[in-house]
DNA sequence: TCCAGAAGTTGATTTTTATCAAATCAATTC
DNA sequence: GAATTGATTTGATAAAAATCAACTTCTGGA
């Protein structure tokens, strides 16, 4: 169902990269490349996916229910993908996605995905590798809930993007505050308050735009750890 | 170094099921087999893992450090392997371990896992199901900590037990309890305040040995969640 | 431009959780 | 068996976080 130029494109996303042909056409056979608008629900938690996800542009927010409370475990954004390991598995969602920023979206028939995995060591390999990586982020982002506290989560999450965006002391928060809150486990009236505590740290706030005017004060009271913060360890 | 008799156990193991003869044997080629007493350390956190462990018997703590905060991330038992994400991508240990009830750990060269996972699909599907696996388990937690209360964790640990060890409402706490208010989140006194107002949903508490006399009053107050607490989906 | 509704903020209050200190209990050594 | 040490419990208090309510700001149409 991929025109000749999306397959071009599709067949050298990261994930196949050292795959065999057979493997990417196989995989590539059943797929869809869609634009999704925002607010569309990409995964439901509890339902078996029918489809590997990965972003190829845009942002899309991971979420779960417990009762009538909603939290938010994660956005992603590309080359990543997304329920891998109910793919994987063959298992049920724990998580429901939802486009938060316009997105591109490339989906591999699950059945498919399980199929390369036994097939081509390359494949697995990458998918091995994708897992990886998703579960030291979600180890890191556990680490970050037990062992600090909610002022402790938003100074470095502040700290954190400053660095991804090249340390101008300018950073802007992508997405709605409410879903920020929900990302660092907390209310988003406790984010303002937050906020409102970080003034005394240097840290200005317009809308969502936020400025660093002492970063020593801000890195002082974060205390950043590698083995939390760190996007690439 | 392994023995006849050690290699014959090792290569049954569910992480082989399916891998080459050639595989395996590499794999097990540098590999130890060793036991292990109480409170010995197996990996450290920042440090690079020399070796993939896969616990044969007996039970080690992932734990974890912030600032002078500790926290114990998962308790992990037979079949399961450990620092399975750091080996698989070469980098630093997110989690410490330690051993928590006298174990046996077979200890596969880091090196040779990479190399096998390029090599033999089936081994990468294994591997691959195994870091998928252990991606779930650690949502669950995360979701288990950001959406619940310390007292409906330790319900749910409570009702979860109990059904995985036969319903029969009795329930062994099979470790220190500090180290299950770690892996709850919560404060040792917390815990013990926990039981004590577990006693009014009929649970009675002697020791590390539990009793559920109001099985219903303990799940309603629970409300255990499948996507959260079903070991198996 | 104005308006309605949503998002965000602020204040007062309650609930939850942690901290500190002391007492109790349990296992282990001498 | 007494003494020591560490784990657990209990009580008092403090800190952190959530809730509820009122208010302000922002935003996207009519």
């Amino acid at each position: 169902m991929l025109s000749r130029q999306q397959y071009e494109e599709a067949s050298r996303l990261q994930i196949f990269s050292g795959c065999r042909p057979e493997t990417i056409a196989m995989l590539l056979e059943g797929a869809f490349l869609h634009r999704f608008p925002e607010r569309i629900d990409l995964a439901k938690e509890a339902e078996t996916p029918d489809f590997l996800h990965v972003v190829i542009s845009g942002a899309v927010e991971l979420y779960a229910h417990y009762r009538d409370r909603e939290t938010t475990i994660e956005v992603i954004g590309p080359p990543n993908s997304f329920i891998t390991a109910a793919v994987v598995l063959d298992l049920p969602n724990l998580k429901s996605a939802r486009v938060i920023e316009p997105a591109k979206i490339l989906m591999l028939p699950a059945a498919s995905v399980r199929k390369a995995l036994n097939e081509d060591a390359a494949f697995a390999a990458r998918i091995a590798t994708e897992l990886a990586t998703a579960y030291r982020y979600i180890t890191k982002d556990l680490k970050n809930q037990k062992l600090r506290s909610s002022l402790e989560r938003l100074a470095n999450w502040l700290v954190r993007r400053d660095r991804e965006s090249g340390s101008r002391h300018r950073v802007v928060i992508p997405f709605e505050k409410r879903v920020l809150a929900a990302q660092l486990g907390m209310v988003p009236e406790n984010l303002s308050r937050g906020f409102a505590t970080l003034a005394r740290f240097g840290v200005k706030v317009k809308g969502s735009a936020l400025e660093i005017h002492d970063p020593q004060a801000l890195e002082n009271l974060a205390k950043p750890d590698p083995l939390i913060d760190d996007p690439s360890s």
